[in-house]
DNA sequence: TTTAACCTACGGAAGAACCCGTAGACGAGG
DNA sequence: CCTCGTCTACGGGTTCTTCCGTAGGTTAAA
């Protein structure tokens, strides 16, 4: 299991292309919470690129970049991490902190209490 | 709310900071998995330290290193940036791939669930 | 007292991450 | 054809991260 990681700005296009399924250099920039050069973006895609994150294929005149790590395999690799540094390896507890979220609508926490009792279903 | 990034190797050495409590530059060393020098630890340490998520204090001839930022608010805030950024903010998904570990136990599973019936009687 | 062991401070090298300007290619519109 | 707008490639500056060596202080043992 080849651990994933990215950096700040590279989760945030990793983010936006997972999102928007493929995105060029431009569509990239406008999702972007601050304003940064086009350059800047390019710059973060290519790296992106040459770590095998992304690929791109011409779409007109402009690149159009499309995620080659799936959201599910990078998520996987971030729990894994923060549940192991934060949480002792503990899901239980890391669980805890997820739904402590006051935000949470009730019809939430009630999809996540019918997907665990699948999960707890095919438990033996 | 202020957003706690912890680089990979920092947030190593905060987790073992989290874990022990608190420790001395040898002790966080030796609980590393890498075998760094131990001025690369001290340094680590350091850097942390300016940053205002640790502090120090004298014990005996060496400092013992103490943990300012607790592991629940650094896991909040690393929840919350793996949800937005990789499970377009929905804590559903996000549960569910932190359920799909196959290596949870029933017990866990169990425990999951008691939590969630908790957290759902105090919603209105 | 001298020596050895252990500790911190400091500085710096090397690489990663981040950001951007310039150059040059290419097509659209005049 | 010429210009303007859009796009990528390239290079470089700055900061962050990681790692370590050296210097110098303090304690404990010889």
């Amino acid at each position: 299991m080849s651990d994933i990681y990215f950096p700040p700005r590279e989760l945030e296009v990793m983010s936006i292309l997972w999102r928007l399924g493929s995105a060029t250099v431009a569509e990239v920039r406008e999702e972007l919470d601050e304003a940064l050069a086009y350059t800047s973006v390019l710059s973060a895609l290519q790296t992106l690129e040459e770590k095998g994150f992304v690929r791109h294929e011409a779409h007109g005149r402009a690149y159009k970049y499309i995620a080659i790590v799936g959201a599910e395999r990078a998520g996987g690799s971030a729990i894994a991490r923060i549940k192991d540094a934060i949480f002792h390896g503990s899901a239980e507890r890391m669980f805890a902190q997820l739904v402590s979220d006051k935000k949470l609508s009730r019809e939430e926490l009630e999809r996540m209490r019918g997907l665990l009792a699948e999960r707890l279903e095919e438990e033996p």
